[in-house]
DNA sequence: GTTACATTTAGCTAAATTACTAAATATAAG
DNA sequence: CTTATATTTAGTAATTTAGCTAAATGTAAC
């Protein structure tokens, strides 16, 4: 039971939501989730930790970057039939669209 | 999205959780649950408005009870395929088996 | 090895959340 | 109307969480 809850509660916060919603799509790493959020990165970076906790994502190192991607077939199975309840879908593509430097040249994490 | 993530945040917590899988069995009133659940009344109180306010329960008045019932089809659809990601159905029976008055014959809500 | 960039950790603060108790309200029964 | 029971509200304390910035770590490229 434990577990469970415990992928609700990390799925049931905003930023985290879109995070899964984003990774459902395809992977990426730190700086192109970072691109999309209004968040910064040490935050960013906490999240991600929760995500994983969960057991929802991993990460693997891809060269310079590390690369988030959903755990499994069963966290992508739970983020998927969560996903299906949503509504407004058009938020999430909004998300989708701002992901930048996905050529991966210049990722700087600085935020002013 | 907000309200989807309203309800997985509503879901993802412990004492939320076991209610929505209770109420899943059957409708109940408040005095039930609170033979169930190791929490003051007025915690409880908390947590059913919660549950409200996302949409996932609903209430009714039952003579001198206030009953509690899953909101309608699309609550319960949500509730049951989260539920089916549950491992250990075990503890769930035990909440259930725990529920007392089920005769409504002395339900104070005092817990000293 | 030094520099530059990517990511994580640490330490902090403010806001939200969970819990409690006690008081208030509502209803039913006598 | 009074009493007993059921539930909610209010006020408060403790805990957790989400956010920030700055420092630390890791890796790649020069």
């Amino acid at each position: 039971m434990n577990s469970l809850v415990n992928q609700l509660k990390a799925l049931g916060e905003g930023n985290r939501f879109r995070i899964c919603m984003m990774l459902l799509e395809k992977p990426l790493c730190v700086c192109q989730l970072l691109s999309v959020l209004d968040i910064a990165g040490g935050t960013l970076s906490n999240h991600l930790k929760i995500l994983k906790n969960a057991g929802l994502i991993d990460q693997r190192k891809d060269g310079k970057w590390i690369e988030y991607y959903i755990a499994g077939d069963s966290a992508e199975d739970f983020i998927r039939k969560n996903a299906d309840f949503l509504s407004d879908r058009e938020l999430i593509d909004r998300d989708l669209d701002t992901i930048r430097c996905s050529d991966r040249t210049s990722c700087t994490p600085s935020r002013s």
